[in-house]
Parts: C-alpha cells; sequence; structure tokens
DNA sequence: CTGTAACGCGAAAACGTTTACGTAATTAAA
DNA sequence: TTTAATTACGTAAACGTTTTCGCGTTACAG
C-alpha cells in the first residue's frame, strides 16, 4: 500500500545518486547547501523516514535503549521510567521496556535477547531474589549498561543510587527522637545492596542510641499480601514492637492491616515509618512518613549517563552517582 | 569484541550453505531433520542468536510492537502495560513504550515515527487533550492498530474499553441510595467517548432518579493539584453538594484535600465516590469507594487483539471488545 | 600556465538475513 | 525402463541504508 519512499526514490526524481542523498540526509559535509536543500525540501514532501533496519544494519546503531526493571506497575520504576522516557526523547531515542517479575531466569533471557544488536545499551533495576552478580559481571563487558536504585557493587559500570544507609539512619533516628525503642524493621531486599544499606542503617542507629538490636523484630518479605498481613501480625502480637519501619513499600498496606486487625493504633500504640514513592501516602489513614526516592531524577541521571557512554563522552570519573531521598514526616509516626 | 557469530560463520563450520542454515534455523520443510540438528546444536554451543536488523530488513517484521499512552506512572496504565507484556512475552514480541504526556503534537510525532516499519502493531490510549480522531482515521489505514480505554469511536479498528456507562450508572444509583440528592461531578475525559459516557451515566441515572442535574455542580479538570484543589474547595463552599464523584483518578488527592480544608467529615458531611485503580484506595482516610477497571485485563485482551490481526487470524467479527469494571464500596460512600 | 588542493558528487561494496528459483539425487508411479 | 514427483540443498538476488574510495571540476597559489 506504501508506495515505497526510499532513499533511490528520492534520488531518482532528483537525479542524483542515491549516496549523495544519504549524505545530504545526514549533513554530510560534503554535500553542497543547495543539494541538501534540495533532498531535505523533497524528503519533507514525501514523507521520507529513513528504514530504521535498513540503517541499524549497515551503520550498528538502533537509537534504542532498554529498560529491564522488576515491575512497571510500581510506583518506583513507573516514575523512572518517566524519567528514562524525558531523556531518551531529548536524544531522539526510542525506550524498549521489560518486567522480570523478580524473575531471574526473565531477567537473563530478556538480556541476553539485548546483546545481538538489538539495543544500543541498557537500564537496569536488578530482581532482588537472588545473588546474579556473576551474571552481570560479565554482561558489562558486553554492552553498554548503567544500574539504577537495584545494584550490584564492585561492577566496573556505572551506578545511580540513593543514600540508603543515611537515610535509614535517619528515620530510625527519628523515630527514636517519637520514644519508639522497639523498633521492627520489615526486611525487603535482602541481597541487595540496598537492602543491606537500609538495615545498616537501622542498626547502627539503634546502636548509636544505646538499642540493642534483636533478630525477633525483623520481619522479612514473603510473596502475596495475606502472608506477610499474617507475619505482621504475629509479630505484633508476640513481641508487641512500638515502631514498624518498613524497607520497602509492599509492606505498607500489609502493615496498615496487620495494625488495625490487632486493634492497634497508629501512631499512639505504634508507629510506622517506609520506603515509599506512593502519592497517596499522605491520604492514608492516617497519613504515612515515608522516605521518598527521587524516582523521576534517579531514571534521569541513569539514562543521561547512557547516553554519555553512548556518545564516548567521558565520564566524569566517578561511577556511582549518588542521590538524595528525603524523610517526609506525617502523622504515622506522629512527632 | 564479539567475534561474529553469525549464519556465515555457521555455514562454514558445518560445510554446507548459509541459505540451508537461515532454513534450518527456522525450521523449514525443505530441510532433513538431521541437518537442522546439526545447525541448532552447533547454533546453541556458540551461542548464535539472529541479527534482528538483518532479519527485519529482509522479512518486514519486527516482532515488536509500541504502546503509546499518556503516561506510564500510572496505576491504570502500568497495570495495562503489566497484562500487555505478559501477552508479548508469549509471542516473544518485544514492546516499546511512548509516553505522549496528553501532548497531541508528541502523539503524531512518535507514532509517525512508527510507520517506516519500526513496529509491526501499535496498542494506544489515545490523548486527552484534543480531539485527534482524523488523524487516527488515516493512521489506522496504515498500520496494525488496538485501541484500549481511550478510543475513538466508529474508527475502523479493534477497540478495547469498560462498560464505563453502565457503571456510571451503577455509581450514581449507589450514591442515591446513600442518601445524597446533590451530587457533584468531577469531570474528565472530556474529548473522549469514555469521558462522555461516563458523565451520561451519572447524568441518566440522576434523572431516572428524579433529580435535575445541575451544570454548576460539574466542576472540569485542571492542569495541575492545587488549582483543583481550588475549585472544588469553592465548589463545596458555593453550592453545598452532599457527594463528590470523580471520574478519574486524578481528582481523587485535591478532593480529599479540599473536604479536609473546608473541615467537611467523609463520609457524613459528603460522601466520595471515583473512578481509580489506586491499591491504596482502601486505606485512605476513610477508605474510597472506587470504580475499578480490569486494567491488567484491557492490556491482556487488546494484546491479544493485535497478535491475532498480525496474524491474519479472522477477528470474532466484533471489533468493540467492553470488559466489566467493579465498583467497590467503602467508607467514603458510608453506606 | 601548471600543479595542487578543496569541493561536490557517484559507483559500488557491505551489513546479515530471507527467499525465489534451480538442480541433483532419490523415490514413486507408469 | 522411463518419467514424474519428491526431497534436500545451493546460488544469488534482494531488503534500504551507510561509507569508502575515486573522479571530475573549480579555485588558487606558484
Amino acid at each position: 500500500m506504501a508506495e515505497a519512499v526510499n532513499i533511490k526514490r528520492l534520488a531518482q526524481e532528483l537525479n542524483i545518486s542515491i549516496a549523495t542523498v544519504s549524505k545530504a540526509l545526514n549533513d554530510s559535509y560534503e554535500i553542497s547547501l543547495k543539494t541538501k536543500n534540495r533532498v531535505w525540501d523533497l524528503a519533507r514532501e514525501l514523507n521520507y523516514t529513513p528504514n530504521p533496519a535498513a540503517s541499524n544494519l549497515r551503520s550498528n546503531k538502533t537509537k534504542t535503549i532498554a529498560v529491564v526493571i522488576p515491575f512497571v506497575a510500581n510506583n518506583f520504576f513507573s516514575l523512572s521510567i518517566m524519567g528514562i522516557e524525558e531523556i531518551a526523547r531529548q536524544y531522539g531515542y526510542h525506550v524498549l521496556i521489560y518486567q522480570t517479575h523478580e524473575n531471574i531466569e526473565a531477567e537473563k533471557a530478556f538480556t541476553n535477547s539485548l546483546l545481538n544488536g538489538r539495543v544500543d545499551g541498557i537500564l537496569t533495576s536488578v530482581s532482588s531474589s537472588e545473588d546474579n552478580r556473576e551474571y552481570y559481571a560479565n554482561l558489562v563487558k558486553k554492552i553498554p549498561l548503567v544500574f539504577f536504585d537495584r545494584v550490584y557493587e564492585d561492577l566496573d559500570a556505572v551506578k545511580v543510587t540513593t543514600d540508603d544507609y543515611e537515610i535509614a539512619y535517619q528515620a530510625t533516628e527519628h523515630l527514636i527522637d517519637c520514644g519508639c525503642t522497639k523498633i521492627a524493621y520489615l526486611f525487603g531486599l535482602e541481597n541487595l545492596p540496598a537492602g543491606k544499606a537500609r538495615f545498616a542503617g537501622y542498626l547502627d542507629a539503634l546502636k548509636a542510641h544505646g538499642i540493642a538490636p534483636s533478630a525477633e523484630l525483623v520481619v522479612n518479605y514473603l510473596d502475596g499480601e495475606v502472608l506477610n498481613v499474617e507475619q505482621i501480625k504475629k509479630l505484633l502480637e508476640k513481641f508487641q514492637p512500638d515502631a514498624l519501619f518498613s524497607s520497602i513499600e509492599e509492606f505498607i498496606i500489609p502493615a496498615y492491616c496487620a495494625c488495625r486487625e490487632a486493634g492497634l493504633q497508629i501512631p499512639d500504640d505504634i508507629k510506622i515509618l517506609s520506603f515509599s514513592n506512593l502519592s497517596t501516602a499522605k491520604l492514608l489513614s492516617p497519613s504515612l512518613t515515608t522516605i521518598s526516592q527521587p524516582a523521576f531524577e534517579i531514571g534521569r541521571e541513569a539514562a543521561k549517563c547512557l547516553f554519555k557512554i553512548l556518545h564516548k563522552k567521558q565520564l566524569d570519573d566517578e561511577q556511582n552517582i549518588i542521590l538524595k531521598s528525603v524523610l517526609i514526616k506525617r502523622e504515622s509516626t506522629g512527632c
């Protein structure tokens, strides 16, 4: 149906060679302005757009990047994608999205399928289900890759993260300032530096204030909302903590439900604080004190780094870019 | 660095022609099982994956679809993408994501950039900022396209939507059942069938119950959270409605804030109900009665339709697929 | 007036596939 | 035994670009 408006067609109509047309379209110095204008005008008139496959094949560039993340239906990641998309658009790049669903095999399969020149580079936030460090150690040698938020340390790649340790420390201190001494920890991302850093910040803050950490007060995330409600309820009944510090957003609903079911008033009986990018945090009952990560900026920053690499610009020596999270105090910590 | 493992390499190592290799890889009937196995084994051993650009160029198929939506950082759309991705993965397709930010020019620009063979088909939920019907009337002739949720009617294309009219009617009746007689309407998507259908459902339900609709009780969505808080507050003060029916999720936070600032108790002084896919609706203060669209299923269904078209399967005559939304009654309507 | 550089353009190869067509060898039918 | 059909594979063109190299023309310095 589309009567093939390609470079050859343009060349014929203008009575010049296809090489000249190609160079003109790419604004080559070899072509006179006069010829360029003739080509550009006709291209616009005929609505010519280059065939990406042909262009990719010849030039080995796709103008496409891939984003590999656990989920898109997650506030943090969807905001990150917004940031990535914004930068990609500025550079005229296309964005492929892959969800791993925290499945390490899917993660590998997707990423491998990108190594044959489908994309010029990859942005990824790795799966937390298992340690996949070895795989990535190899991968970074094969394709330009930037990690964001969920990273592996000590890899030769750019990593964009947040100040997990510091903000967790600060948040724990906030709970202590509010009078809490028995702060339970809802543990997520345990296989990843981010998860470990958050936990370390929590532990160190406790110790700095003379509070002995207790393994009994730590709950690990399980797959499935009900399971988490159950285990939190058990925690509440058995050990009566006076605060819940949740290291991932997924614990929020179970935590609120568990407290409600246990008949505990937030923040009077128990205080809650969580890492989260929920826009509705301030509307929860009661409004939730959160550690909010700059998801959008993380996406932007990671994308910018990738494009610097793709365009061979020297990266500012530093491979670790750390953005600041912010602690937003609301009713759930009650002070 | 990657020492070029392509079809030619395989052919050389096996001492057969590249045509035979290609056909073997594609499981052609022309090739003996014995040869196929030799090819497959070596391909696996050398970790061969076909070059997508070359394959696309020759075959005019990309195994890639595009999703063009207003935003990804939105519960409805990110869930839709999850559904789309799931189906795409089953079929071995890749998914490109484009956000229009409700900008009609970006929408056209992106979509046009997909017409040169970059993708095999498009899934889209159109921008609500203006009427872009003419553009899409042309577009559907040029590329396989499936609309979901935000559609234009009377176009020769498959459309996956929800029962907006019926559920809005039902929701309005629910408010009336709860004793409301002065139900304000927070109007979104006014340029689209979905927005019009929701409003019509609201109006018809009022009339059916002998309530005269009033233009004064209708508020149109403005860009920016504060602006909406302001106009809702003005509405509350001036006309004292006893319910707010919000046709889009974006009104929720402004509505709650406005009521709070106006000193109104939900649901005693005023009831609230909204179209929404917020997972935190049940945790809001008070929990929010919502009309929840099957976002995930919409994505799945739309993707399935697109693949049917791509694979030339006859579509089940019907071009309009309508999924059911569900009204979830919670505290904000108080009965 | 010659030699050299710069400029503007074209011819042709190359990227890695897919596929129409040809062909030789084997098998089945007559 | 001859012929037709089938099987299994190879040759080569094609997809639409980009890019290297070369060539003719003009301009200018010597």
